[in-house]
DNA sequence: GCCAACGTTGGC
DNA sequence: GCCAACGTTGGC
């Protein structure tokens, strides 16, 4: 069992949209990233638990949990002309970019703000706490898992 | 809206 | 293969 930890814009889709999707699961797309990309093409399995983290909005941080529901595949989007996320060099036959599905857990009892983590001596090793990172897909070590989630 | 950090692109 | 220009991310 793997942890993650994934970034979303809550105006875009924030984690009430997961929970509201049909089955409460949904493919995350778009990601065209090639560290992101290889994490979700070959590191994920069904079943491994994943933050998810609400960027690029007033309060950041960590809002629910969600698994793996299906491990990775081929991201189509890629290969829509009229996708916002269409990537011409992306070919079906040897498709680039992959996504996997997730499925809503539940939503925290509060938000674990990034504030609040970078406070934590204890999770200064995150990659999510450190300076200029920008990877919307990370891993997280057990450890740092149960840290976390001590703090809701 | 600003800007630092970092990835990608493309000329050479 | 180098590197400047440019685009994107994402906190603040």
């Amino acid at each position: 069992m793997n942890y993650w930890l994934m970034k979303s814009e809550p105006d875009v889709f924030g984690i009430d949209d997961l929970c509201k999707a049909p089955g409460k699961t949904e493919p995350w797309d778009g990601v065209r990233n090639y560290q992101a990309r290889n994490m979700m093409r070959d590191d994920m399995k069904k079943g491994d638990l994943v933050f998810f983290y609400h960027s690029n909005c007033k309060e950041p941080g960590i809002a629910g949990i969600m698994k793996i529901a299906r491990e990775g595949y081929p991201d189509h989007t890629a290969f829509e002309p009229k996708e916002k996320y269409f990537d011409p060099k992306s070919d079906p036959g040897n498709p680039r970019w992959y996504m996997v599905d997730v499925r809503y857990v539940r939503k925290l009892k509060r938000v674990i703000t990034l504030s609040e983590l970078k406070q934590n001596p204890e999770l200064s090793g995150l990659p999510l706490v450190r300076r200029g990172n920008r990877l919307s897909i990370m891993p997280i070590n057990k450890r740092h898992w149960d840290l976390i989630l001590a703090l809701e």
